[in-house]
RNA sequence: GCUAGCGUAGCUCAAUUGGUAGAGCUUCCGCCUUGUAAGCGGAGGGUUAAGGGUUCAAGUCCCUUCGCUAGCUCCA
């Protein structure tokens, strides 16, 4: 949530945040991939927060001299700018945001000061009767008794409203605001109840600031997964297969079999084995894990084989119990590590449906660990410490967050207490701050998740480590300890990619698709100038192939041509071979981001990939 | 799933108030022999997402289905 500063204006406004909760939102590019934009912590002498929250009445305003009979909702401040929904008797369409932008100026121009003032709770209510405004009204309803009633007043506009906001209108710059977009929105966010029009906007204390967010979002559209995956042939999705299920191209195969074989040795070198778990299985198996039972939604529905019904994993939990109870074990071959790069499938609502980031069919870097409740600390500090190699391999900051036992869940408070306190124990080992999430825990367990910050300063969801009380229950799980007592071993779930899908669709963005050395498709070019050059080219080619980077020879066509083609691929490396060259043995290397050439040996050449390559160098 | 919008060649886009589809790039074939981000010429390529309807006539209007986009709800 970001911070509240107060800002002008009186002090009664104490009440709910009656239009300032909804931290997620607006900012959030790319729908339901969890991401949302950093809170901007440049702030002017009044709040950007007043600043926008104020934006998003002279809005409403201007909307209600456009549209007389229209209804307002609420119209918070969020990451970035603003929004404010709508009962409207049309629908709005992108022609319509130039004309309220226009009347917004006009309506700033005449506001004047932003009055608060409180009101009795009849007064207000008889205010927005008087207004025909309902969902208002719906809000004053909501706010306790105990607590205070404000209006917020500019111009000829009146709105309930907490605050807090500039001081007048003369504070917001006529061109340090746009509208950017409409879209639908549940009243209160239920999707049981009406579906109102939202308008977003964007708002800023100077055209400056306004400008370079502009540029900021043109650089997200530039870097979205969707499009650097079809120019560059990454990845497709084929209505005939279905929505949401991803094809790998070559390019983009590449890539995750280097992430997985990584991937594989970090988890070797941690004692985790390899486990190969089938995609389907009796449905009797869901019902007992309990995720037909709390997941219903998201399991794909199920397929008739010898008159038994069948499903498609939606988890690759289920499986990895399976292995581990298919044998009694002692206290001595804990801790088990189980690691499977599992496909899973998942009913996701056809409108979710989003390039890479959500789809209906992903493989999991899944892993699970088996323990005692003595190693459960220092099992947890090992896989911390994974998720801090990972992450910051790929140069992602990071944020954890430890989410706690929520009202309804299930084990007793002893064990919630012991598992909270190991994670709390490891991360304290680790050095590792976790920000607390009260009650935010699932219902069979704590867990820490973790935030990522990529390039663009965006937030995506990342690892989560988990512990589950529900399957060891569920399925009966127990080793025999030294004092040959059966007891129950603690559980683990944990993925650090999350999925491939999802991870590797946000690699395209972080990286803008320029993947360091040791994951790129093609990190290298060679192009000879002439045709004089190209037995040399090909060499040179077969030796940088044998060292182990495909490499492009690019024969055809003026050089200024082949050169473009290569940076639009996105080839870090380019080798130009002409006649001077060849003659002493070296290339002219260009590189990515740099700017000129730099003559080099071969030798040097191969040895910088490798060097590059072998250190996952995130510069080229 | 919901609201709104969209679906024209492999890609990016055109097609006056309904009058039967066009460009650039890509691809292919020639020519050019190249010194650091587009050399020149030619050719090929579309049952306008699919199906149905209205009309003398539909890319354009209506309906259904599929898919996509922005959000909402939900999620790895």
């Amino acid at each position: 949530m970001p911070r509240r500063r107060w800002v002008g204006g009186c002090m009664d406004g104490r009440g709910p945040m009656l239009e300032s909760r909804t931290p997620r939102g607006p900012g959030t590019v790319g729908r339901g991939t969890a991401m949302s934009l950093p809170f901007d912590p440049q702030e002017g002498p009044v709040s950007l927060h007043a600043l926008r929250h104020s934006t998003s009445h002279i809005m409403a305003d201007a909307v209600l001299r456009l549209f007389p009979e229209a209804k307002v909702a609420i119209g918070p401040p969020v990451d970035h700018g603003f929004y404010y929904d709508f009962e409207l008797p049309r629908p709005l369409t992108e022609e319509d945001l130039p004309v309220i932008e226009e009347e917004m100026r006009k309506v700033l121009a005449e506001a004047g000061e932003f009055i608060c003032s409180s009101l009795s709770r009849a007064e207000a209510a008889d205010r927005l009767r008087e207004a025909g405004q309902d969902y208002k009204l719906e809000l004053l309803d909501d706010i306790p008794e105990d607590e205070g009633v404000t209006f917020y007043d500019h111009g000829t506009w009146s709105d309930l409203c907490e605050g807090p906001h500039v001081e007048t209108a003369d504070q917001i710059p006529a061109n340090g605001f746009k509208l950017t977009h409409t879209a639908g929105a549940y009243w209160r966010g239920d999707s049981d109840k009406t579906m109102l029009q939202r308008i977003y906007g964007t708002a800023w204390w100077n055209r400056k600031d306004l400008r370079k967010y502009l540029a900021w979002l043109e650089e997200v559209q530039k870097r979205d997964h969707r499009k650097l995956g079809r120019e560059l042939d990454l990845f497709s999705i084929d209505p005939d297969f279905g929505a949401g299920l991803v094809f790998w191209h070559p390019k983009l195969g590449q890539v995750r079999r280097k992430l997985e074989a990584w991937w594989w040795d970090l988890h070797e070198a941690a004692g985790y084995w390899p486990v190969y778990t089938p995609h389907v299985a009796g449905e009797q198996v869901f019902e007992r894990s309990g995720h037909l039972e709390n997941y219903a939604d998201m399991i794909w529905a199920p397929m008739d084989v010898d008159g038994r019904p069948y499903r498609v994993k939606p988890m690759n939990c289920p499986g990895h119990v399976s292995i581990f109870n298919s044998r009694r074990h002692s206290y001595r071959d804990l801790p088990l590590k189980y690691a499977e790069l599992g496909s899973v499938y998942r009913y996701e609502p056809s409108g979710t449906l989003h390039g890479m980031l959500r789809v209906r069919g992903f493989t999991q870097d899944d892993a699970h660990i088996f323990c005692t409740p003595g190693q459960l600390e220092d099992e947890l500090v090992e896989v911390l410490e994974m998720v801090d190699q990972i992450l910051s391999t790929f140069g992602y900051s990071y944020t954890a967050y430890l989410a706690t036992q929520p009202e309804k869940s299930m084990g007793s408070d002893e064990v919630w207490e012991h598992a909270l306190e190991a994670l709390r124990g490891a991360a304290a080992r680790r050095d590792l701050a976790l920000e607390e999430d009260p009650g935010g825990g699932v219902f069979y367990g704590p867990k820490i998740d973790f935030k990522m910050r990529d390039a663009l300063g965006r937030e995506w969801q990342g690892p989560t480590v988990q512990v589950d009380f529900n399957l060891p229950e569920r399925f009966d799980l127990h080793f025999n300890d030294a004092d040959n007592q059966l007891k129950r071993p603690v559980m683990v779930h944990r993925a650090i990619f999350g999925s491939f899908e999802r991870f590797v669709g946000g690699l395209i963005e972080h990286f803008a698709a320029w993947f360091p050395i040791w994951l790129c498709p093609i990190p290298a070019a060679v192009l000879p100038i002439t045709a004089d050059q190209e037995e040399a080219a090909a060499s040179i080619a077969r030796i940088l192939g044998e060292a182990g980077f495909r490499t492009a020879l690019r024969t055809e066509g003026p050089l200024r041509r082949r050169i473009r083609e290569c940076e639009m691929e996105k080839i870090p490396y380019m080798a130009v071979l002409g006649e001077r060259e060849v003659e002493s043995g070296t290339v002219s290397l260009r590189v990515h981001g740099k700017d000129g050439q730099e003559a080099l040996s071969v030798e040097d050449f191969v040895a910088r990939l490798r060097e590059r390559r072998d250190s996952r160098a995130l510069e080229y």
